[in-house]
DNA sequence: GCATATTGACAAGTATACTTGGCATTCATA
DNA sequence: TATGAATGCCAAGTATACTTGTCAATATGC
């Protein structure tokens, strides 16, 4: 899935293992779901919204998850 | 984790299988999540948004996922 | 009352998020 | 140089989201 944290990440000039240590998780699970290895629960992108002071919806792009939905 | 699927769905005057069918999932799924067994991906809360068209951060209440993260 | 729809719940299996540990590459800087 | 910091990636294990199938309890309509 598609997302901002890359970016975000680089205006508050924090490392992978910076965010990772402030929600909680491992390196490679930022790591991974920064590159669209797999998609973060919605807990984890309640947290990383949530350090960066934005909305899931601002950061996660839904275009993807909901591709199929529109009848 | 909190959520107002259980009004929405009764604004919509959905069934848990209505809703589970336009979103792609289970029945069992959306009833685990309006009861908060346990919680959705959030490729399930973007699709359970968009079928109500709201946003995922109007739906599902954060408070708990990021109740340890305020230093 | 009777039939049907809806919901809550459980068990067992599968898919996937996440962990730990490690290694290679790149970049900055001493 | 060379040393460290940052990133990408892989493998193997654990935790949990989600499925299918089923059953009981409750509500709703005839």
């Amino acid at each position: 899935m598609d997302n901002r944290i890359r970016i975000l990440r680089a205006e508050k000039r924090w490392s992978q293992a910076e965010l990772a240590e402030k929600v909680g998780v491992s390196r490679n699970s930022i790591n991974s779901v920064e590159n669209g290895k797999f998609d973060p629960s919605l807990t984890l992108a309640f947290r990383i919204a949530h350090v960066f002071g934005e909305s899931v919806d601002s950061i996660f792009d839904k275009t993807e998850a909901v591709a199929d939905l529109d009848q």
